[in-house]
DNA sequence: CGCAATCTGTGATTGCGTGCACAATGTAGC
DNA sequence: GCTACATTGTGCACGCAATCACAGATTGCG
């Protein structure tokens, strides 16, 4: 029914997400379009416009009900049930990734962790023993993990994202700074502190007046 | 003279330079927009257009030299000089981001750490001694840093970066699950594994045909 | 040395997301 | 229950960014 939700409205949803789960710790019941989008620094009328692609969840006069739009938003997303995922790459970044207790709350869980080094695989990390990552194709189909965590390399990076997608998985987390490819129904997004960090010097290189 | 250059621009520069970067260790010399784009997953037309905004960098039925090319992105982002940064919150993620060595080779240098903690102040970790996050204004003006990344929990994340920002800070990437806030002349970069990861869930929740 | 081929730089055009403004609708008070 | 008020949902207009399309420049070749 909806015709072709833009992909930034979708990318804006977890963030709403991650706000209204604040408010709702913090014991507030109602919310409007306009508190919410002070807090994220979005336009009221954007979050509005965003929430009515898929329904009609507040009341005039009120605003909207934090439970209610929060569990309205988690049906939307997907992130009702819980979401198994594998990682690939068990270096420094790979343990500190195996260690966030940012995951689980969420309904993320590693369920996985494979490297290439023989002096790697069979190590304890967090309660999960490392395998090979020549095992993957044999493992994959028991873990029914349609999300992967990639933390290898740059330059190993694209073999092992073909590979999790011969094993249909449908979502990367890519951390290695390489522009991955993969076909369309694979979605991937890439995190990368150098290119943020890149992009602000731009700015700040000379008392920039850019506002 | 350059009216007003888009922010999705600047945020695509980094990405070519990475590109660049890479041609220019296969040993490549000249590259031009369509190789480039599809690299990228980018139009031509698109990165010529980005171009465009700086000058005039390619030659008429060449393309780009790449050397050139990279040195010029180089002097548009700033990153000709090195940077110094920061970092608040040594705990996990603060560690691994110590020790990652994808931040020097591009002129990104951390040099001085900081956590509240007094069980890890004092403590050397990748060759530096951690500092008490109450020296932060007495420490910062010796440092010449206006750079930050913060790591600390998002409930301390908000007052961290306030400090950070009287310090002088002009740019922060945060990896906070929060939505921070400061002034308008400070840049903030969010990195946040999980809000990439509860957008990815709408496309694959249900063998979903959205292109 | 001229012609064909290539690819850039950019004005023009299209498309899409953002913000506006108001009608519709629910709430609270009396 | 009626009135005054608050806030949503949304059609519409605007503005900006992506794409198109071509003139202009450069190269290579015969
Ligand atoms: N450490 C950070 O803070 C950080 C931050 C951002 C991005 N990154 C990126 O994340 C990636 C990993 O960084 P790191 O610091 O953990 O590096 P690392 O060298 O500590 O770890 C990489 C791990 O990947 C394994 N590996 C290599 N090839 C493999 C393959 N084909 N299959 C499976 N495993 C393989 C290696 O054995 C190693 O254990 C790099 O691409 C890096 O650029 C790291
Ligand atoms: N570990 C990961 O892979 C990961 C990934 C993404 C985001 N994050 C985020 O990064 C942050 C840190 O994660 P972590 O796993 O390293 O947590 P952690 O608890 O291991 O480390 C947090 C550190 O911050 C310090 N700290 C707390 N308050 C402080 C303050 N006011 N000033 C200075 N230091 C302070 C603590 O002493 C601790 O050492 C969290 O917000 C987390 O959500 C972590």
């Amino acid at each position: 029914m909806a015709l072709e939700i833009p992909e930034v409205v979708i990318d804006r949803l977890p963030i709403y997400t991650r706000a209204l789960a604040l408010l709702q710790r913090q014991g507030r019941n109602v919310v409007n379009s306009q508190e919410l989008g002070g807090r994220l620094g979005v336009t009221p009328a954007q979050i509005r416009k965003d929430l009515s692609y898929f329904g009609r969840f507040g009341k005039q006069g009120r605003g909207y009900n934090v439970k209610r739009l929060l569990e309205e938003l988690h049906q939307i997303l997907g992130i009702t049930r819980e979401w198994s995922m594998v990682l690939v790459g068990v270096g420094q970044l790979g343990r500190a990734i195996l260690g966030y207790d940012g995951f689980a709350p969420q309904g993320f869980r590693i369920v996985a962790a494979f490297d290439v080094d023989p002096d790697i695989v069979g190590d304890m990390v967090n309660g999960l023993e490392v395998k090979s990552v020549a095992q993957l194709q044999d493992e994959m189909p028991d873990l029914d993990a349609q999300i992967a965590i990639v933390a290898v390399p740059a330059a190993n990076a694209q073999e092992v994202i073909d590979a999790l997608v011969e094993c249909g998985v449908k979502a990367i987390l890519n951390y290695a700074p390489i522009a991955a490819h993969a076909p369309p129904d694979v979605r991937i997004r890439d995190i990368d502190p150098v290119l943020g960090l890149q992009s602000m010097t731009f700015y700040i290189k000379e008392g920039g007046t850019t506002s």
